[in-house]
DNA sequence: CTGTTAGCGCCTTCAG
DNA sequence: CTGAAGGCGCTAACAG
């Protein structure tokens, strides 16, 4: 607003003339990692560069020094509270690691994470971690692999979240084991008649949910009929939609609908009340991540744990770590049963 | 994990060489603004640049521009969906713009979000968003404007949001008048106790609502009684913990709790639950905001809708906007009835 | 310990 | 239209 005449950033030489210093000076007063300056030099500049308001120029001190402090973090939706989550984490330990993060979001799109990948390459990050969805099947992967390949010849380190098979380091999360131990304790309530919500073909996360889901089951002696399931998009109002669609095809008798994560669990469970089911009493619901929210919502939910902040930070930490074997343990993942899914004698 | 041996990033240096042409054809073909390059050459160009990689080093075009293409985005919690709506909408206008942005988190601590700003202005970046949170008796209040003030003359653009009285660009929210509204509204619909679950002592947005609900009260005769109140955190335990609070004080015949956003409102309703009152039903409960969950909780929240995403998007604009007075129309905010505040002849 | 001097990678006048 | 050269703000040898 204000209409004061505009003038540029003071430079690190001004800082220099003020204190009556030579550059080398003011820099290692200022920036130099081993301080070898007379404390009384150094107090000049100091106070020099508070005077005139001093900030060094990161982008500046990027270019000498041939390595920046940023980080780069891919998300494919920073609305989803599974990315925020993570996102959450990232920022919080590269607050602590004094790294700068630039964000950006995929949209689940693997064109425009390529595209993203190659932009963010420009800022030569440190870090980049990907935290967008993996597909089976992605004509891009080749493309993205090499791009991530180039990216961490020239120095820079890449992690993944969630994804296997990768030829970089990764957070792996349990999904598939998760899913199984969901499965496994829901017919242990006593279910035998499953349901799922499914996400668009190919993405990684949701297939090993799934399979894994099914796995458990299938070890129990029972199975998840694909006319008991439906596809849809990951978010909220896929669960919802999905749900709708079950009904609609007649979700007969139908004990337990398992979506592949919290997101579209709570967009289901509203589909079963607006159809007029009671959700944990008419039809059990069971998602996956352990959202905050799933506590509030009602019936509380049945979830797979994930403690997406940590992911962000583990991802981080991977990547700064210096050797690859330091994947440290697996993230722990844990079922948590709630409302949702009633032991049957109970309900349903 | 590759261990190929590692290498530097191609300079545009690297790519002239390539191409057989001067360092300022390739800079021209590669990033030149105005194109005044011969086709074959700048094919070439482009050929050899796509042969080594190359990506032109954001760090050294902003040194040598004296400008970046970076928008810094300061929030309070990423995690909470207030703020990653917000977010969400920055950096995909960002990206509609072709600029990054980096983000950070101040806790709603104003030292440490101080701190950020001027780690932040080191960054030179063209825009610096704030939506963490402004208080009333801010001790650093006069050193981040000061620190604001500087970065604007140095040609930067800060924009705030939701915040008022500040000497800088704003995208204003109508949290007074929304929450006054929300107040008649209800009152229309038969209520007359009224309780409300306020934030930590100055944060303005709270103490707007707070305010605003009031004054719509106190329009329509009744009024919010201080024993019927309770401070706590913003978030959605802090909900949990004054609605618990609240219910061990004697929650009496208070009718309906106002909580000043939608999360605290879902942990509120809760506490409610935990204590074996129905929300809605036994206290109706409204919040502010409208996330994306309030329609999946039961009963769904009444709230105040605030179109978060495109307050995001408007924030971008408005700083990138060459007139202060492009503030264009204030965020349309608007009261959603939903279930938990049914008409007082229905329940309550 | 301090100052001088090359760069870092890129852009942009300025002559050709 | 092209190339040579200087400069952006800072760091890092290198001498002193």
């Amino acid at each position: 607003m204000s209409q004061t005449s505009r003038s540029t950033p003071a430079t690190l030489h001004d800082v220099a003339r003020e204190a009556g210093v030579s550059l080398a000076t003011a820099s290692r007063s200022l920036n130099g990692s081993t301080r070898k300056v007379n404390e009384a030099y150094r107090q000049k500049v100091l106070e020099a560069a508070a005077r005139l308001g001093y900030t060094p120029n990161l982008s500046a001190q990027a270019v000498a020094r041939g390595t920046t402090t940023t980080v780069a973090l891919l998300v494919a939706d920073i609305a989803d509270p599974y990315f925020s989550s993570i996102a959450a984490g990232v920022v919080g330990q590269a607050d602590s690691e004094r790294l700068i993060v630039t964000m950006a979001e995929t949209d689940r799109d693997s064109a425009r994470e390529l595209e993203l990948v190659r932009a963010m390459r420009g800022q030569r990050p440190r870090v980049m971690i990907l935290a967008s969805s993996r597909r089976a099947d992605d004509p891009a992967a080749d493309a993205l692999q090499a791009e991530l390949t180039a990216y961490e010849q020239t120095g820079g380190r890449v992690v993944f979240i969630s994804s296997t098979d990768q030829a970089f380091r990764t957070v792996e999360l349990e999904n598939r084991a998760g899913a199984r131990a969901l499965a496994t304790e829901m017919v242990g309530l006593g279910y035998r008649r499953f349901g799922a919500l499914m996400g668009p073909e190919g993405l990684r996360t949701g297939e090993d949910r799934i399979a894994g889901f099914t796995e458990g089951l299938v070890a129990a002696g029972f199975d998840l009929p694909a006319d008991r399931t439906a596809r849809t998009r990951f978010t909220r109002d896929g669960g919802y939609e999905g749900m709708r669609e079950l009904i609609a095809r007649g979700i007969g008798d139908t004990q337990l609908v398992f979506a592949l994560n919290d997101v579209m669990a709570m967009g289901a469970m509203s589909a079963l009340r607006d159809a007029g089911l009671e959700p944990g009493l008419d039809v059990a619901v069971a998602g996956f991540d352990d959202i905050p929210t799933v506590r509030d919502v009602t019936p509380t939910l049945t979830t797979v744990r994930l403690p997406l902040e940590e992911v962000g930070v583990r991802a981080l930490r991977l990547a700064l770590a210096e050797s690859d074997a330091d994947s440290g343990s697996p993230v722990p993942t844990e079922v948590v049963v709630r409302e949702s899914t009633p032991r049957l004698a109970d309900a349903v």
